[in-house]
RNA sequence: GCACCCAUAGCUCAACUGGAUAGAGCGUUCGUCUACGGAACGAAAGGUUGGGGAUUCGAACUCCUCUGGGUGCACCA
C-alpha cells in the first residue's frame, strides 16, 4: 500500500501516450512540503536523453495528465494529492492487518550475531549499542517477512578464562575445588558473584603483563580448561553459567533476547576440521611457524621497498595473511570465527549471516569472510555482512568513561534511567511502578541511540539520555498514552476516515512516510529514518490534538472519523516502537 | 608509514542516496494554560555544510588536494 505507486501508475500512462521512456520514473516525497506532497524529477533526468528542454518536458507531461493534482514548475512535476485519495489510503491502512506495510518479495532466512557479552566481565555502557541495534534489526527483518534467528555469540573461551580461574584460585575462592578429588559438580561457587569477576579479571589481566610466571601459569590454565581437565573445566562451566544468568537479566532490561546462547567454546569442536579443510585444499602455508592463509586480492598487500635493512616491512593496501594456528599450535580469534561459520552452516541453512560489532573489528571480519569463502565454508550464495557501529564517546571524543576513569555498568545506567522516569511518573500521580519507569527510561535511551547513524561514533551524554522532552522515545510513548485516554473516554464505534483539514492531511502523509521507511531501513541496515519518521507522525498528531477538540466534536460522523484517525495513529506508532524494541505503555 | 572512517546551527544529530529555500531536538528569546493528559503546542533568532579546486543544467552528497580528529595494521579477543 503506497500512494507513490498509485501516482506512478497515473504518470506511466501519460508517458506511454507521449512515447517517453518509462524506466527513470520514480515518485518521491516532496522536498518542498509548502508546495506539494510528492514530486518526480523525471523530466530533469530524462530531458537530455530525449533531447528536450526539461521545463517544457515537465509541462508536456502535466498537460497530458490532465489532473489538477499535478503541476509543473522549473522541470519538477509536483503533486498535491486530493483529500479523497488520502482518505481512501487511510482507511485501507486502518483495515489492513499489516497496517499497510509491505513485506519483501522474497523472504530469506538469516542469522544475526549480536550482543557481544563476555562471561568474564560485567556488561558496561560500551556493550549497549550491539543489543539495542541488533534487537531492532532483528525485529525489522521479521516484520518484513524474513525468518531471523539471533545468536549472542558469547565471549567464553580463551586466555581470559585461564586468567580469571587462576586469579580466583590465588585469592582463595576455589580452595574447596582443589581439595576435593571428585564430584566437583556438587561444590558451589562460594562468594563469587559477577562483581568478584569484575575485580579479578582486570587484576589478572594487568598482572600477566608484568609477571612472566603468572602469564605462563595462566597459559597452562587456559589449556587445562580447553582440554576439559578437572577441576578447571567444572569451575569454568560454573563461572560461565553464573555469568550467563546475569547477562540474560541485563539483556532483558533492554528487551533483548536471543534464540541461541552459543559461545566461542561451542565452535571449539569445529576448529580442527575447519583448519584441515584449508590444509587439504592447499590454501594454507607455514610462515614463521604459524599456519596462514593468503587472502590478499590483486593489488593488495604489495611490499613497499625498504629504505634500510633493519626497517620493518610495510605494505601498500595491506591485507595480511590470516593466521589459523599460532606457532605453538594455539588457536586465535579468527580460527574460532571461521569455525563458528562452519558450525552455523552445519546446523542450518542461512541466506545471510549478519554480524554486529563496533568498527574496530572491520579487518577481522573481512579476513574471516574471505577465508570462509575461499574454503567453501560459506556457500557462494550466502551473504556475510558485518555491520560496524561507532563507539559511544564521552564529550572529550574518547570512549566513554566516568570522571574517575571507569566505565559505567550497564545496570547502573538503566537504574539512573529508572530513577529519572520514576520521578516524572510520581509527578503524574503514578508511584512505585519501577517496571513502567524502566520501559520509559530504556525507551529514551534506545530511541536516542537508534536515531543516530549506526556506523558513526556518537557522544554519550548522560544528561541527554535522561531527557524525555522533544524528539525522544517517551514523547512517542506519551502520544500513545494520550490517544488511549481519548479512546477510553469516547466509547464510540469507529467509522470511515474522512480527511478534510490540513492537520489531518499532515497525519496521513506522515503515516505514508513512516510506512515507506521500513523498506528503506531494511535495505540499508539502518534505523535512524524509522526513528525520525515515527517522531514526525507523533508530532503531526500532537499538532492535530492541540488544534482540534475531538471528544467535544458535535458532528457525530466527524467525531467517529476523528476517533478512527486516533486509532490509526496509535496502531502505527505502536508498531514502530515495537519494531525498534521499545515498549508501548498504556499510561504514563 | 600504509589503510579505513569522520568533520553540517552554540550543543546533539538528520537530510529517503545528485535536485527547488540544508531540516529536527536541546539550549536561548517571545508567545499559547477553564488541560479530550503541559513529558504538550505556536513563533523568532541561529549555516560560506572544515579550507581550496574539479565534474554537472544542479554538489552537504561524486573526484582530486590540504587541514583537523578517530580506528586498525599477523601469532590478544
Amino acid at each position: 500500500m503506497d500512494l507513490r505507486n498509485i501516482l506512478s501508475t497515473k504518470i506511466l500512462v501519460a508517458l506511454k501516450k507521449l512515447n517517453l521512456p518509462c524506466e527513470n520514473l520514480s515518485v518521491s516525497f516532496s522536498s518542498r512540503p509548502d508546495v506539494c506532497d510528492f514530486q518526480t524529477n523525471y523530466a530533469l533526468i530524462t530531458a537530455k536523453k530525449v533531447k528536450k528542454n526539461p521545463i517544457e518536458l515537465a509541462e508536456e507531461i502535466v498537460e497530458e495528465l490532465d489532473d489538477t493534482s499535478f503541476s509543473a514548475l522549473k522541470g519538477f512535476i509536483n503533486i498535491k494529492v486530493s483529500d479523497k485519495l488520502l482518505s481512501q489510503f487511510a482507511n485501507d491502512v486502518l483495515n489492513d492487518k499489516e497496517l499497510g506495510i509491505e513485506k519483501v518479495e522474497s523472504p530469506r532466512k538469516l542469522l544475526i550475531d549480536y550482543g557481544g557479552a563476555n562471561v568474564a566481565k560485567e556488561l558496561h555502557v560500551g556493550h549497549l549499542r550491539s543489543p539495542i541495534i541488533g534487537e531492532a534489526l532483528k525485529r525489522l527483518h521479521r516484520l518484513m517477512g524474513d525468518t531471523v534467528l539471533a545468536d549472542t555469540h558469547l565471549g567464553d573461551w580463551g586466555m581470559q578464562m585461564g586468567l580469571t580461574v587462576l586469579q580466583l584460585k590465588e585469592d582463595g575462592y576455589l580452595d574447596e575445588f582443589f581439595r576435593a578429588n571428585s564430584d566437583y559438580e556438587s561444590i558451589p561457587l562460594k562468594n563469587i558473584t559477577l562483581d568478584t569477576l569484575n575485580d579479578e579479571y582486570p587484576k589478572a589481566s594487568k598482572r600477566k603483563d608484568v609477571d612472566v610466571n603468572f602469564k605462563k601459569l595462566a597459559d597452562d590454565y587456559t589449556l587445562f580448561i580447553q582440554q576439559k581437565r578437572e577441576p578447571y573445566y567444572t569451575i569454568y562451566k560454573k563461572i560461565r553459567a553464573m555469568s550467563v544468568e546475569e547477562i540474560k537479566k541485563n539483556y532483558s532490561l533492554l528487551n533483548t533476547s536471543f534464540d541461541f546462547w552459543f559461545g566461542e567454546s561451542d565452535a571449539e569442536d569445529y576448529i580442527d576440521g575447519t583448519i584441515k579443510l584449508f590444509v587439504d585444499k592447499k590454501l594454507a602455508r607455514l610462515s614463521d611457524g604459524a599456519l596462514v592463509v593468503d587472502i590478499a586480492k590483486e593489488g593488495e598487500h604489495i611490499p613497499i621497498p625498504k629504505k634500510s635493512e633493519d626497517e620493518e616491512q610495510r605494505y601498500k593496501n595491506p591485507m595480511p595473511p590470516a593466521i589459523l594456528k599460532k606457532y605453538n599450535g594455539g588457536y586465535l580469534y579468527i580460527s574460532t570465527e571461521i569455525a563458528t561459520i562452519a558450525m552455523r552452516n552445519k546446523m542450518d541453512k542461512y541466506d545471510e549471516i549478519i554480524y554486529l560489532t563496533d568498527n574496530r573489528q572491520g579487518k577481522h571480519f573481512e579476513q574471516a569472510f574471505r577465508c570462509a569463502k575461499l574454503a567453501g565454508i560459506s556457500p557462494e550464495n550466502q551473504k556475510l555482512t558485518h555491520i560496524s557501529f561507532g563507539t559511544m564517546n564521552g564529550k572529550d571524543g574518547k570512549p566513554f568513561k566516568t570522571r574517575s576513569g571507569e566505565t559505567i555498568r550497564l545496570k547502573d545506567v538503566v537504574n539512573l534511567l529508572i530513577d529519572k522516569a520514576s520521578e516524572k511518573l510520581k509527578a503524574n500521580g503514578i508511584e512505585n511502578d519501577r517496571e513502567l519507569a524502566r520501559k520509559i527510561g530504556v525507551g529514551a535511551m534506545k530511541f536516542g541511540d537508534l536515531s543516530n547513524i549506526i556506523s558513526k561514533d556518537y557522544v554519550f551524554d548522560i544528561d541527554k539520555f535522561l531527557s524525555f522532552d522533544g524528539k525522544t522515545g517517551p514523547y512517542i510513548q506519551y502520544t500513545i498514552a494520550r490517544i488511549n485516554s481519548i479512546l477510553n473516554k469516547a466509547e464510540d464505534d469507529f467509522s470511515k476516515i474522512t480527511v478534510e483539514n490540513s492537520e489531518e492531511r499532515e497525519i496521513i502523509l506522515a503515516l505514508q512516510k513512516l510506512n515507506s521507511s521500513y523498506k528503506i531501513c531494511y535495505d540499508e541496515y539502518s534505523l535512524n529514518l524509522l526513528c525520525s519518521s515515527t517522531f514526525d507522525l507523533a508530532k503531526a498528531f500532537s499538532t492535530y490534538y492541540n488544534n482540534h477538540k475531538i471528544l467535544s466534536e458535535k458532528d457525530a460522523e466527524k467525531r467517529k472519523s476523528m476517533l478512527s484517525i486516533c486509532l490509526l495513529v496509535k496502531k502505527a506508532l505502536s508498531k514502530a516502537l515495537d519494531t525498534l524494541g521499545i515498549d508501548v505503555v498504556e499510561k504514563m
